[in-house]
DNA sequence: CCGGCGGTCGAGGAGATCGTGACGACTACT
DNA sequence: AGTAGTCGTCACGATCTCCTCGACCGCCGG
């Protein structure tokens, strides 16, 4: 059996509930590694690979909203849960607001935290019928873009499986052979990519989808 | 075009939704494997290779959770996609934790879930190359260069050739007909190494590029 | 203070790549 | 059929990249 484990980050400064969940976690089949203040968690989540972290909120040196937050902006993209004291629904938004997929308040049943993470795991493979991306989101559905003014703009059906292919993997460069496979299949000439790239810009704005010069194409999640 | 098509296995025990999804699957440009039960599905799975696996979730024989555990138990590790009539938030969690990468609930669209397969297979393809220089990431993949603030600066071809030059013995000084040889291979003068490193310190910040007088340049791991 | 040797920086041209509008074919709905 | 919307091809102009060249600048030893 040569599978891989799934791989953990626990951030945790109490010594006792650490090892209580280090336990847990392996126990589950994780493979665990886990920091004890928010500095050295930054530089384990920074340098290794991991499936998703647990994060304390109150951690020494660096709290895991600040270290959460610090990863997002280094691109770090793993699926993150908060562990808190604090539980109340202006706690949560900050939490999520610093890029948490889940929120947990402590004392916490280990069963919910565990079907937690395995649904986080899960979560952003998962396809979401609605995709954020820069200056709105995307609804699948109705093949329509919502602006944060409330302005709605509807796509053909190409330019909306163009738009998905982008959008499901916001900031990840797509080459046009790669687009041109998945988006355009009965396509001939490869030009057809850059023909909708320039309906949606028409549609979305010029920065809507940005060019890499010799590579391709990506659009990213932020303004 | 003599590109290998992709592989899909269906199993489901419908006949008439069968016949409809291979043509669907075929219209789609898949090599089309399927079986009518979960024993059948089983052998196909084992002995065959599929890029990804569409499993209806009730089948006789052995049910299409069942025939996923026991793939995943095997080492198979083929994205897998799960068609259920039942779709409340506990089934999907059975599916998924049964080691399904998707779940889709009955009736479905039919270009949902082609949208479902295309991003199922992408998954599986993804590596992102990046290397930690002063200053942010160096994605390799897109050729650019993540700054902790957010910012993104998109490097030229030779520009992010340079670069990954020198990132990758991060302190080691390299001299100019070094540079040469690897990132220039075309040029005839050494003046265009002088050049790139001028690009790049534009682009990057003057202190990016740290000059050794008399014997070559060289970047740094830390701030 | 002053040559001289790198090193820095900008200009520019050839070639590659990309943007964009126009056009014909196809489809769906009337 | 008729119309509108969508799809895919194409060609030309705009933009970007790569590399060369040459002028300027700054760090050195006299």
């Amino acid at each position: 059996m040569n599978e891989m484990k799934p791989r953990v980050l626990l951030v945790e400064d109490d010594a006792q509930l650490r090892a209580m969940l280090e336990e847990l976690f392996v126990g589950e089949g994780y493979e665990v590694s886990s920091a004890s203040d928010g500095q050295k968690g930054l530089h384990l989540a920074l340098t290794g690979e991991f499936d998703v972290l647990v994060l304390d909120r109150g951690l020494p040196v660096m709290d895991g909203l600040n270290l959460l937050a610090r990863l997002r902006r280094e691109g770090v993209e793993t699926a993150a849960l908060i562990l808190s004291a604090l539980g109340n629904p202006a706690d949560r938004v900050e939490g999520l607001d610093a890029g948490a997929e889940d929120y947990l308040a402590k004392p916490f049943d280990v069963d919910e935290l565990l079907a937690r993470l395995r649904a986080l795991r899960r979560r952003h493979i998962a396809a979401a019928t609605t995709l954020r991306i820069t200056g709105g989101r995307f609804d699948l559905e109705s093949r329509s873009v919502i602006r944060p003014d409330g302005s709605v703009v509807v796509l053909s059906e190409r330019e909306s499986a163009l738009l998905e292919e982008l959008a499901r993997w916001p900031n990840r460069v797509f080459g046009r052979d790669e687009i041109l496979e998945y988006v355009f299949p009965n396509a001939e000439e490869a030009g057809v990519v850059d023909t909708y790239v320039h309906y949606l810009r028409r549609k979305l704005g010029r920065g809507s989808v940005r060019t890499i010069h010799g590579v391709g194409y990506r659009i990213g999640t932020l303004a």
